[in-house]
Formats: structure tokens, C-alpha cells, sequence
RNA sequence: GCGGAGGGCCGGAUGGCCGCGUGGGGGCGACCCCGCGAGGAAAGUCCGGACUCCACAAGGCAACGGUGCCGGGUAACGCCCGGGCAGGGAAACCUGACGGAAAGCGCCACAGAGAAGAAACCGCCUUCGUUUCGACGGGGGUAAGGGUGAAACGGUGGGGUAAGAGCCCACCGGGGGGCUGGCAACAGCGCCCGCAUGGCAAGCCCCACCGGGAGCAAUGCCGAAUAGGGAUCGUGCGCCGGUUUGAUCUUUCGGGAUAUCACGGCAGGGGCGCCUUGGCCCGAACGAUCCGGGUUGGCAGCUGGAGCCCGCGGGCAACUGCGGGCGCAGAGGAAUGGUCAUCCAGAGGGGGCGACCCCUUGGACAGAAUCCGGCUUACAGGCCCUCCGCGCGU
RNA sequence: UGGGGUGUAGCCAAGUGGUAAGGCAGCGGUUUUUGGUACCGUGUAUCGUAGGUUCGAAUCCUACCACCCCAG
């Protein structure tokens, strides 16, 4: 699987991604944003995926990399470690907006979905 | 120059910074350095193979499926090339499931008299009878005309006849057989036959040829855990030899025995529809059905292949022989991304007589998943070659 | 990635070469004070798309499109 960063790991288990579906989300203009807090002291893990209302097997593979860069950058810095998130492309949003903005997109959704108490 | 036809090719480029996958090297290590990293269709999954498993091979019969003018190419093909025939186009050229309908069966709705060894509805001709002299009825002849239909049993013209008819003649069409050319499909040229014998085979079918099934989520190996499975049914535990230094038993030591085992042979059982032959497995097992438990790991398969490029030779061509060179993605929920700059095409606007300059916008279809050969489908824009027609100039 | 299947009216569907059944829903009536029920009538189909075979195609053939299912 592709590294997104050290430290964190990818989900890959489809049961990961339905408890994250269940515990909480958050939309923006660019991505659907899914996150979860695990009863441990893991590490953090995030995971990518797009329907295929997306588009075609380019759109979506284009969709997943623009994700996975926004989390690389982003995550280090206002991620925290034992969460889960799940990053949702979204049909045309997702390949077309501009770069800075989709990273202000997760930066917003994760302040969202940590709650007031950060 | 304009319009058209055919074929081939490209499918943004370069660089910086931050990242990703993979191979190699260095370092105790964090990490660092170097190389490589999507397509012509990677797509649809429509054909053909390689490879793996069902253990396998050969032949015949049957079934099922496919292909279908001829010849060649190829590992193979439903692909490609060349040729023939038919249709379209003024031409270049394009298109074609293009074997068989006197082997057989079936179907041809409605309309129509009649729809496949024909048929007199209206007509036409002739004859007999009746007659109100308009015609009506019966018998016979007739497929030229009308009408129906997608299709009506050769066509046109002339002769002929009571009216007609290949009844006769000419031309066209058709059938049979012959000669010549060609590997062949087929073509050309005489001869004979007046010639009833539709259409559908992408209806069944006949003929020729080809084909076993499943698929890399195939398959093999390593490791962990658990189980070291259960139930029912069916078939079946057979025969002969077993040499005497194979084993065992017995003995009067000459030998004897086969209940038993090894071994050998024959029967039996098992698998794909069947049969034959070879061959394999089983023999306390095999087969079928049902119930229950488990599977998330790692490695291999995994990329060097009917490979690509160049030269020479063979061939009209598809293609191929020889020689030389190259090393060209290998992930495993899946790597090619983000951003900036310059350039290249494209679109819009402004300025300038113009070459051109400035600003904005913006990049077709589409992402490898075991690998090849094809087909089909999608595709912004652009480049090159050959050919046909028209116009102009020389 | 591989294998298999299905497309007919708003919905469920029959139809295997000759002008596409039936039911539900809809619409208009009758009955009822009204609604429901019941009864009568009625409309709605590019048969997934495009070609081809045939006189004639939902049906036969070819290509394409969409949707669904199954394999670790």
C-alpha cells in the first residue's frame, strides 16, 4: 500500500470504514470527511475511497490522489493519533477545486468533527 | 488552389521544489545516492493462443457449439494479405455471414380465382338452349389483358390462331455438357435443350472443416490456528500362482500346506456421453448427497516475450530467413500526484496597414493487474505519403 | 480480474416471425350525503440503442449501452 506519511497507517478492512461511516462526518465544497475515535493508543489511520458517481476508473484514481496529498499535508499537523478518518472524493469537486482550498476543506471538517473541547 | 479517396504517425515539451512505487548501492541507524515507472486503445471482454489444474494419449461413433467463395500468411484465429464474383460510385475507391433450395421437412399472415407438380374471379373465343333482341343460362377452349400481393410458373418484339399459348422465330435470360486459360474460386469460346419445377437455410437441416472442461480470484510451496470431522446411501472385501533359501505354519527332515502376508497375474470398482486400445488410481476403500468447522499471513506464478529497432535477402503483399543491437512498469484495496515557471498547439478580447505584440482562458479519449496475437468501440488537435476529379498557370 | 444474467406502459409482467395479452396504479362516469368498496368505460409502449436478414422483427443475427448477480 502507498505511505502517506509517517505514522500513519491506511485502513484497508471494510469494517474500519463502515465504524467510521457510523461515528461521525462532516461535508465540505470538496470531499466528504468521516471520522472516529478508537478506544486505544494506536496510531493514526486514514483511508480513501470514491463511488463510483465519481466517474470513471481515471476520475476516481485522480480523485484518491488529490486526497491523499491534501492528507499528507494536512494530517501531521491537525490530525491526532488513535482516530480514524475516511476521505470521500466527490463527484467533479473533488478533481476541479483548487488545491489550497481543499486543504482548508479538511482542516475545517477536523476541527468539525474533534469537537469543542479542542 | 478547391473537393474527394486510401494509408501511416504523434497524442503536449523542458526544468525546479515537495511526495509515491520499485530495483540496485552505501550507512549501526534515522536516512542518503543512482536508475526505472501507463496506452494506442492499458477499455469492451467479442475471438485465438501460451500457462496451470481436472492424471493423460490415440482412434471411432453420437451429441453440442463454431466457421463458411478460392489461394496464401500465421503458434493459432471468426484476424491479415492477394485473387474471384456481386452491388455502389464519374473516378480514386468502398461494401458484402459470399457453400447447398431438382436430399428431405417446415413456413409464406392479410389480400387474391390461385402461394408451389398450380389456378378460370372478371374477361376473350366457340358452341348449344332461352329470349321481352338489351341479354341470360349450360358445355368446351384459352394464362394475352384486368384485379390482389413482397412474390403469380421466363422477358421484349414479331409470326401464328376462333381466341390464345415457346405453338414457331430473333435477341436477352436459364439449364446441360465440351474445349481452352488458371493451383483454385472463376473466366472466355463453340455445341445441345424451347426451357413447369418461386422465396426463406441470420427456420430445422445437408455438406466441408475446426473444437475436451475450467480458469492467475488458475495453481504450487511455507507458516499459524482449529478440526485431525460427522451422518446417510450405493458399489465392493473375489480367483489363480506363490517357485522352497521371500515370510509364516507343519514335519516321520523326503517333503507338505495356503487360513495369512509380501510379490506377480486375471477379474472387479473409479473418471468425460459411449465404445476400443494403451495407461493411471483403489483394494477397507471409492463414489454421491447432506451437516459442521476453518479461511483475512508470507513466498512463488510475475514478467525475456510468437519481444522491439536497424541492415541485407526472399515474396505483388500479409509475412518471413539471416546478421547486429537494445534490455522496455511490475503494484497487490492497488505506485505516475501536488505546485511553480517557460515554451508549443487551440479559443476569446485589445492594439497595429502589416509582420507581430499584450492580456485572459485552457490541454481529446482514457489508467497496466498473468502474458501475447487480433477484432470492436471512444478520441481535442496536428503532421506526413500516395491516388482521383475539377479549376488556374506554364 | 474473471465468469454469468436481465432490459416490453409509472410499477409487476405475458408474448419464440404476421398490426404487443393481463393485473396494479391513473383518468372519466354510475352507485353513495361524502369517502371507501363494487361496476362500466378509457388513455398510455422509440419493445435498452444502432445496423442487418426477411415481403414483414419485441421475436432471428451482429455490434454497442445500462443495470444486477457470483467467485479470495
Amino acid at each position: 500500500m502507498t505511505t502517506i506519511a509517517p505514522d500513519i497507517e491506511t485502513l484497508v478492512n471494510r469494517s474500519d470504514y463502515l465504524a467510521c461511516a457510523r461515528a461521525g462526518r462532516q461535508g465540505t465544497k470538496g470531499m466528504m470527511v468521516q471520522a472516529r475515535k478508537r478506544d486505544d493508543d494506536g496510531p493514526m489511520r486514514v483511508g480513501f475511497t470514491c463511488s463510483k458517481k465519481v466517474g470513471n476508473a481515471v476520475a476516481r484514481n485522480r480523485a484518491k490522489r488529490r486526497l491523499r496529498e491534501v492528507a499528507r499535508l494536512v494530517l501531521p499537523a491537525h490530525g491526532r493519533p488513535g482516530w480514524d478518518y475516511v476521505l470521500i472524493g466527490r463527484q467533479g469537486a473533488t478533481a476541479e477545486r483548487p488545491f489550497e482550498e481543499l486543504q482548508g476543506d479538511l482542516i475545517y471538517a477536523l476541527k468539525k468533527l474533534h469537537g469543542p473541547d479542542a
